[in-house]
DNA sequence: TTACTATAATACGAATTTCGACAATATGCA
DNA sequence: TGCATATTGTCGAAATTCGTATTATAGTAA
């Protein structure tokens, strides 16, 4: 059974609902008045489709801002693996972490990878000394330092 | 030496940036009016440090798209190895694939971590079998499926 | 088919926001 | 201090957004 994310009539999103991603993603604030224009519509019908998309979890209009020129210089990918049964208390902690960015569950030797983004690298080790390796139920760690970014895209629809 | 990434004068975001930010992080379309009454500040000055932001790169007013939404539902980090000349004959052609959301260098056994956003685990194959495999110095490979993200956030500024 | 219902799209005027040109003010530096 | 440059403010015109009411359309059931 298919799940239905979108209208109860239309289930997916139909040749309006990307041309509007394809817009919104390179810019946000593009006023839905260029969009429909392009699309043949009114501008209501943009903003409507617009607000439900988000409502839905579809699409998100947000800021990002480049965590580098925030000052966060050092970022890893860390792998975690825990005693099977405090995963989910694992998973708790991590969630209130505010440099954690990202936790997914994978299979493989780790039960988790995660997303880690501080100022430093003292910082780095000081999370995963004093924080990471305190968290009940974390029996392994593997660190991959990210040295560089070298391809990173939001924009999946073309 | 610190980089400067913000205006000769002033190098670093300062109060009125972070209040830009912290406001554009929520709502991409937020009026420039309303965040320059909170700031205490005319919308034209909200305007230009916007532009300026925008053009350093700090600061992208996007529209994500759920991927799973948009119908890539099987997700992966695939760790490459390669031969030590090659890798960035290799960078760049992962450059070029469409699946390939992020390459980033990184330490430890493998040089490069990256993650996959395919349809289905049929594309996933064809994607290990006939497009990486086929990259000519490409010596290993470490595929880390995604079974279901746990927490994912763009927002750094607090 | 036809009528009924619910959802989506349009029309449109008022309120708000954006934009641009110019003036005033701040800052960095010699 | 004073000059040069960058930032901020002022303000009116143009564009956009927003809300209401109306029309159109698709799905459903008789």
């Amino acid at each position: 059974m298919e799940e239905k994310f979108r209208r109860s009539l239309y289930p997916e999103l139909d040749d309006i609902d990307y041309g509007i991603v394809r817009a919104l993603q390179e810019n946000a604030r593009l006023p839905f008045t260029q969009i429909a224009k392009e699309l043949g519509v009114t501008e209501k019908t943009i903003r409507m489709r617009v607000q439900q998309m988000q409502d839905e979890g579809v699409l998100s209009l947000v800021g990002i801002v480049n965590p580098v020129k925030a000052g966060l210089n050092v970022q890893a990918f860390v792998q975690i693996a825990t005693e099977a049964d405090k995963l989910d208390d694992v998973v708790a902690v991590l969630n209130g972490i505010v440099e954690v960015r990202l936790v997914v569950l994978t299979s493989g030797d780790y039960q988790l990878i995660t997303q880690i983004l501080v100022r430093n690298y003292e910082e780095l080790s000081q999370f995963l000394m004093k924080t990471l390796n305190k968290i009940p139920g974390v029996t392994r760690v593997n660190v991959i330092n990210e040295l560089k970014i070298l391809k990173s895209k939001y924009k999946f629809v073309r």
